[in-house]
RNA sequence: GGAGGGAUAGCGAAGUGGUCAAACGCGGCAGACUGUAAAUCUGUUCCUUCGGGUUCCAUGGUUCAAAUCCAUGUCCCUCCA
């Protein structure tokens, strides 16, 4: 079946909204975050160590297992949850971030865009329908039609034009995709030109999709600012009864910051990335473990954390991890950043219903500082 | 006892008359990271009141100039007896 988004509460205060996402693999609570598992993984963590921290839906990536290992061996393998023994809802993303993320990805035309593999060199075109027939293959819950992900610092003329061709490329898409059992969103481009995101979205919308993405916000040193009006401008021409989801963010004030604006669906490397580089989310802030501070420092990393990292070990015991370049210590620490996001969504889910989201917000943002 | 090789910044290791406060690696200290080409990348690492000061085992010497050449000493390594 395809995903069925409804909506329970509107916060009183703000446009942040209180929802289910039902889906094959149970009903999830939004707003939410959602780990990064690009590689039909999230790097370091196993499936159990997934739902204990309480994710619900997980990212995976059309372009990478097109490569490696290929959609027909995941598709062999029974899909993409059995291939990696992952049984809770999976979305997938169509390739489009990687047109802009990889060097060698320059040749964008209005058919595809060639790209040389990073692994080999190897040059490949991929199409909107090729990265829905790749999607439909790997069946994950709900696929991403494929867009074009320019930078902001792009000149409006081009963005203009990209914008267009992100929308064709979407009825393109949409057009071969025949999975009863995925859900296919559309994504909102434009920069942070209203006209533009007003136009992305209404043409998006007016294609029918399950669910909506708003794409493009958290590039190439763009501003927390522009990223807020790039939501600003988006939303209100999405329809209330789908979901909206922000994609590539974010940090924990990026969570808020979306919320507050009406979006459910949140995705970011960051949580692993910067556990894998040493750096932990705390409620007073970022820190990080690496730091000389911590050699000596046994208290765990957040005490206000209910992970098992936080519970188990202490930051110095992290930090000789780290700085011994053992596993375990990236992997405690990815446990713990993601846990710190899907606990930070379960009291903003939990804020919504009582219309008290800006009260959380404003005790979030007084504790949580730079570093510490 | 004989023959030879070596001692360079926290460690390893280049450099064999001036362009050397001394390559490079490791270690140390910090920073970056937002739909993951990322267990990655960047900066920094003798002292300094930022003018400069003091270094390449020690001492003495040669030279306008020495980590680099010479002498002596100390310590280390290899081989032969």
């Amino acid at each position: 079946m395809k995903i069925k988004y409804t909506l329970l509460h509107k916060d009183r205060n703000t446009k942040a909204r209180y929802g289910t996402i039902t889906t094959n693999y149970g009903t999830f609570e939004t707003p939410m975050f959602m780990p990064v598992g690009t590689q039909a993984t999230v790097k370091t963590l196993d499936t159990d160590e997934l739902k204990e921290i309480g994710s619900a839906f997980i990212l995976s990536n059309t372009y990478h297992l097109w490569l490696r290992p290929g959609e027909d061996i995941v598709n062999r393998a029974g899909g993409l949850h059995k291939f990696m023994n992952y049984y809770g809802p999976i979305l997938t993303d169509s390739g489009g971030f990687q047109v802009f993320s990889l060097a060698n990805a320059k040749d964008i035309s209005e058919e595809g865009v060639l790209f040389k593999s990073h692994i080999n060199g190897e040059k490949l075109f991929l199409t909107p329908e090729k990265s829905i027939e790749i999607q439909n293959k790997l069946d994950s819950d709900i696929a991403m039609s494929f867009d074009e992900c320019p930078p902001a610092s792009a000149p409006y003329d081009y963005l203009k034009k990209s914008v267009e061709r992100t929308v064709r490329w979407a009825k393109r898409g949409k057009s071969v995709h025949k999975n009863e059992n995925q859900s296919l969103f559309g994504i909102v481009q434009g920069g942070t030109y209203c006209d533009l995101r007003k136009y992305s979205a209404i043409e998006t919308v007016k294609l029918g999709f399950d669910g909506y993405s708003i794409g493009g916000v958290a590039n190439d040193g763009e501003s927390k600012e522009d990223m807020y009006i790039a939501i600003d401008y988006s939303i209100p021409y999405l329809p209330e009864d789908k979901p909206r989801y922000l994609m590539g963010v974010g940090e924990p004030t990026d969570l808020f910051e979306g919320v507050e604006r009406g979006v459910d669906m949140f995705d970011c490397v960051l949580p692993t990335r910067l556990a894998r580089h040493g750096h932990a989310f705390t409620k007073y802030g970022k820190i990080n473990l690496k730091n000389a501070k911590y050699k000596e420092d046994f208290t765990s990393v957040d005490e206000h954390c209910d992970c098992k990292c936080c519970k188990n070990y202490t930051k110095a015991y992290i930090r000789h991890l780290l700085i011994a370049n053992e596993t375990l210590g990236q992997r405690l620490l990815s446990i713990h950043n993601l846990r710190f996001l899907i606990k930070i969504m379960e009291e903003i889910r939990n804020s919504i219903k009582e219309d008290k989201f800006v009260d959380l917000k404003r005790e979030f943002y007084e504790n949580y500082k730079g570093e510490r």
